[in-house]
DNA sequence: AGTCTATAATAGTCCGAACAAATACGAAAA
DNA sequence: TTTTCGTATTTGTTCGGACTATTATAGACT
């Protein structure tokens, strides 16, 4: 098998780790045959049912097809291209943020209406922590888009540790309650970047946004963070795979 | 159980249909607690194991959450709003499309390098049928998007099969080759709406769109279809759920 | 040569079972 | 009253097995 990674994992998902490494490092070239279920199982020394778990979650990211009798192929190596999101799995959401850094521009407490404030209905909080700013790419320092992110108040963590902060908002807030995340709701649309935004993005004049809203919620049921990201155009692509259920 | 719905399914989907029903008539509040595994498989007279996998698809929809110990509760009764899709199923993109009709404003042949035309890298086919035309939502007569939609020549159903149609073009495909769909890949990012389309939509200066690219691929791994909608702002809405893999 | 048919390989669907992990709840202790 | 701790409940993970559905392939039959 392979490296543990600090955080235990299921055999499982230490299965699909290994096979997705595999085939991001070009072991199988897109469209080859993959191992059978039967081989696979003597590899790694497990019942059907765990492998049968691991290749549905490389199923559901879109790397692998199956078909009976053939057998299982490569659809794709996920070459992860730069700001391409890809949806189904909540890492590359984390790995997304790690490339980039967040500098802000506003940070201090604000209190209103919930439903108008984060664009979202059965989140009832009353004071909320406001973290605006420009998210920056690491490589090129260029910006990447505007954040707004909201913390309940009663969760938020101290001011002076989000600022410097290398991780990400909602993982400090995690760390700093003990939450677990159980799921992120997300919501596209599109605008118009405010003329007020123009400069920071260079523009002068309409241009197309993508606004991203996120909700984050806790193992416990609790929404913990929101945020509002707003792209400028032809800066960042959504992309997804979407089956049959079952 | 219930209905066979003429097509057959498994009894994992018979049970996940079943719950998704009841969830959204309301027979379980929000919030309120689901029935354990073991009631669930007591009424259904089946395995463990096919209780999970139904259970597995809810979750995967966002409609209901679950914790050892506590048990399983219901997150949302996704009540469907109408231009809002709600990604991580194919059914959802199926019972949008019957909500609204395609008016076809052209039809005809196309022929051009496909990566400029599809906007996909790995699509190889030389001539395309082009369907071009407005989205109109049935209820209201609305005007939704423009959509443009590519089929490969070889693979085309007669063209007067396509105009009057109340089905949408890639069953009409998939029904006329024999296929079966396998997965649809989703691109999305904003963009400007074209002077030339602004009459359509009854709008008189610069306005954001979201562009939404698919692919439609077959069991056979073959591309079939690929479209390109473009939705005037506040039109429409990309709802996901995210959660962590596994 | 083509067309049908039987076989076998492979993934899909279920079952039953055992144990692990998280945690709500109540009992015991401070 | 509050805290600690053990227990029971519920979901999570994994195993092994049986049968089904699909279909590539080869062989039999026009």
């Amino acid at each position: 098998m392979a490296k543990d990674k600090s955080v235990i994992a299921t055999r499982t998902q230490m299965i699909a780790g290994d096979l997705t490494d595999e085939i991001a490092k070009g072991h199988y070239t897109v469209g080859a045959r993959f191992p059978t279920e039967a081989e696979l199982r003597l590899r790694f020394g497990v019942g059907r049912h765990t492998i049968r778990e691991a290749l549905k979650l490389l199923t559901e990211q879109g790397l692998i097809g199956r078909r009976r009798k053939t057998g299982t192929f490569v659809l794709s190596t996920s070459p992860v291209s730069p700001y391409v999101h890809s949806l189904r799995d909540l890492k590359g959401l984390l790995d997304f943020a790690e490339s980039t850094r967040l500098e802000v521009n506003h940070i201090g407490g604000v209190s209103s209406d919930s439903k108008l404030l984060t664009g979202f209905e059965d989140v009832a909080h009353g004071r909320w922590l406001r973290i605006a700013g420009l998210r920056i790419v690491r490589a090129d320092h260029a910006p990447l888009c505007w954040a707004e992110i909201l913390v309940p108040e009663q969760l938020a963590p101290p001011r002076d540790t989000l600022v410097g902060t290398s991780k990400a908002i909602y993982e400090e807030t995690m760390a700093h309650n003990g939450f677990r995340l159980e799921y992120v709701e997300q919501e596209v649309t599109a605008t118009l970047l405010p003329p007020a935004m123009w400069a920071f993005f260079g523009i002068d004049g309409d241009a197309a946004a993508l606004l991203v809203k996120r909700r984050y919620v806790a193992h416990t049921g609790e929404t913990f963070e929101v945020s509002h990201n707003l792209y400028p155009a032809n800066r960042y692509r959504i992309r997804s795979i979407i089956r049959q259920r079952a």
